[in-house]
DNA sequence: CGGAATCCTGAGAGATACTG
DNA sequence: CAGTATCTCTCAGGATTCCG
C-alpha cells in the first residue's frame, strides 16, 4: 500500500499556515490576499501565496477573479474545502480539553461552542 | 491574544512523522522504537528519537522502561494522547470520503470503519 | 490590490557509524 | 535493543523590492 489516508490528509493540510487559512476562512470568513497576510502572524506573501496556490490545486478552495477597479480577487471554500472543518473542529477541541491554561490567556476552560462563538479577535 | 487552541494543537502533532506514529500507535499498537523504525517509511533513528522526546514531553506518551536483558522500552499513549484518535480519525474519513481514488490502489471506495478494521498491513 | 521576482539563511532532515 | 553522535545538505520559508 502506496497511500494511507491519514498521511494523504496530513500532506493536504500539514503545511505551515495552511490551517491558519482555513481557519480564518471557517471561523473569520476571510477571503482575501491582504486578509490572510495581515491576519497570520509571520507569513509573508510568497509563502501565502504558495500556499494559496497548494489549496487551490488540491480543491480545497477557488479562487474567483472580480474584474473592477481595483481588481478584486476572492478564495472561496470549496465543498470539500468546507469538510476538514470536523478535522480543524477536532484540533480546537482537543486543546481546549488539554491545554486550556497555555492556551487561553485568562486560564479559563471553555467549551468548543463557546470558543467558536466568541469574538473573532480573540484568534491569533 | 497569544494563542488559539487550532495552532496549539497544530503545533503538537504538525511536525513531520508524529501522526504517523500516533497512527501505528493507535490502529497498530505498535510500542517499541524498532517496530516505528522499521514501519514508518523514510525516518531515521535520529529523526524518531526526537519526535518521541517532544511526544512525551508534551504529554501524549509515557516512555516506560523494563529492566530485562536485552532491554525493553514501551512508549505507550496516555489518556491525553489517545484524545488525538478523534483527529486522526477525522482525517482518515475526509481522504476516505474526498480522495479514495488516490489514496486506495483497489480505488475501491469504503467507510472509515471499514479501514479501521482492515488488515494493519494495508496501512503504509 | 494582489501578487511575482530575487536573494538568502537556517532549522531540520538524511545518511551513516557507533555504543551501553 | 534502543538509541547517540556527526556531518552534510536541501529547500521551505524570511525579507525585501518591484510590477500590472
Amino acid at each position: 500500500m502506496k497511500c494511507c489516508p491519514i498521511d494523504n490528509t496530513f500532506k493536504m493540510i500539514g503545511k505551515k499556515f495552511t490551517i491558519h487559512i482555513l481557519r480564518n476562512m471557517m471561523l473569520q470568513e476571510q477571503t482575501r490576499f491582504n486578509q490572510f497576510l495581515d491576519s497570520i502572524e509571520n507569513i509573508n506573501p510568497k509563502t501565502l501565496s504558495a500556499r494559496l496556490r497548494e489549496m487551490e490545486k488540491t480543491g480545497l478552495i477557488e479562487r474567483r477573479v472580480f474584474n473592477e477597479t481595483p481588481i478584486r480577487i476572492e478564495y472561496l471554500l470549496t465543498q470539500k474545502g468546507k469538510a476538514l472543518r470536523a478535522i480543524i473542529e477536532q484540533m480546537a477541541a482537543f486543546s481546549i480539553k488539554y491545554e486550556s491554561r497555555t492556551v487561553f490567556k485568562d486560564k479559563k476552560p471553555r467549551t468548543l461552542h463557546q470558543f467558536l462563538g466568541e469574538n473573532p479577535t480573540v484568534l491569533k
